[in-house]
DNA sequence: GGTATATCGATTTTTATATATCGATATACA
DNA sequence: TGTATATCGATATATAAAAATCGATATACC
């Protein structure tokens, strides 16, 4: 993790922003303000300007920000335009439904494959994309440059998949069990528990 | 929401807290002290303690907590126990994969239905879980006294269902759509979206 | 039973984040 | 062309979270 200077809550809004400025109705923003996104995001309006200035330039007295150069700026910050390769072990019905996801084109991701140990999984083909054993995962990441991957296997060989993708040359994961996961500093650890989330949300209701 | 005096970061360490211990070997740990827990995950060990004494009771000293204890402690404090019922709005390849996803059992969430707005896929059922039409969202969750739902629609409609499911009652939203939804204060909404997630940390690798 | 020590809990300090206020600037409009 | 105003950027304040420090306690061990 390098680029500091910017806080980690600022970094999680950006997507919001982005999002938000894609699906204005074409043409009817050319241009658009802080304060206008703000109200329409609930966030203060300085809160929004201090992110969006650290990310892209800074907008102008009276019309704000140019809305297309905001969003391409935005982008080009969040790395949207890359094309970066992504390898998903387990092939379960998480993975098989990350396999089917198609939000991560959008973004700059590009699932290229799968792996899995079970010989019953691996050999086939999921949405077009060959799941492999897991046996390959290093040749394979070698030979296609793999940088990111996604853990979907069970809890229990969550911590062995991470081993042998860094081994691979991955720094970059995302994992999907909930267990913590020990990997050098060089290496980037996202945890997603969408159960744990929605049960914690769901403490709200009575 | 409520129970403010416990911070929000502290409330998703809480589930790390649960699964970590969960996973320890059976009957090896019957205490475990705040410091070797924080140990294993790479946290203060204040900060634990911290954690743990806000949601659970205090430790004692030299032996750390019951193991057993603490993890029914949190249990009952994030409301695992409960068998709350969820429906999930929009049956694509987000909504099916959700609904083939086994992990909300175990903090006490159960899905029983699923709705969308396109004929060939309503009427039908997925993994055991009946896909009603939208329409009949508001008499069913009336019916069954639903307070949670999951959208996973395109980001289109997701501010339409989001005012459908508040008019139906419920209060608590995990919305996987990457658009900004208004609703009232009472209701307590987390977006979810995951590949802006990957594509994040994959801003870490070069 | 006494003592050393690991652990806890409370208080303080530091850091990070969000909010509020102020002055400056460039644009729209008269 | 001049002025009013909406918007920006910077500085300062307030709040929230994390880290560090300190003293107290109960347990294990002698």
């Amino acid at each position: 993790m390098q680029t500091r200077n910017i806080s980690n809550a600022c970094l999680n809004r950006l997507p919001v922003y982005l999002s938000f400025l894609k699906n204005l109705p074409k043409g009817e923003y050319p241009c658009i303000s802080a304060t206008s996104i703000a109200k329409a995001l609930d966030l203060g309006e300085v809160q929004v300007r201090k992110d969006l200035s650290a990310a892209c330039g800074s907008g102008r007295p009276k019309t704000g920000y140019d809305t297309d150069v905001l969003i391409s700026s935005l982008e080009s910050y969040l790395k949207y335009n890359r094309k970066d390769k992504v390898i998903i072990v387990g092939a379960g019905k998480l993975g098989k439904a990350l396999l089917d996801y198609d939000g991560f084109e959008a973004v700059g991701l590009n699932v290229i494959a799968a792996f899995d140990n079970d010989p019953a999984v691996y050999g086939r083909t999921e949405h077009g994309i060959a799941i492999k054993p897991i046996t390959q995962i290093k040749s394979f990441c070698a030979e296609n440059g793999i940088k990111i991957g996604i853990i979907a296997v069970p809890d229990v060989f969550a911590q062995e998949v991470c081993d042998r993708m860094v081994e691979s040359g991955i720094s970059a994961i995302m994992n999907f069990a909930p267990v913590h996961l020990r990997a050098g500093d060089n290496v980037c650890i996202k945890n997603e528990n969408i159960a744990a989330n929605l049960a914690l949300i769901s403490k709200s209701v009575n």
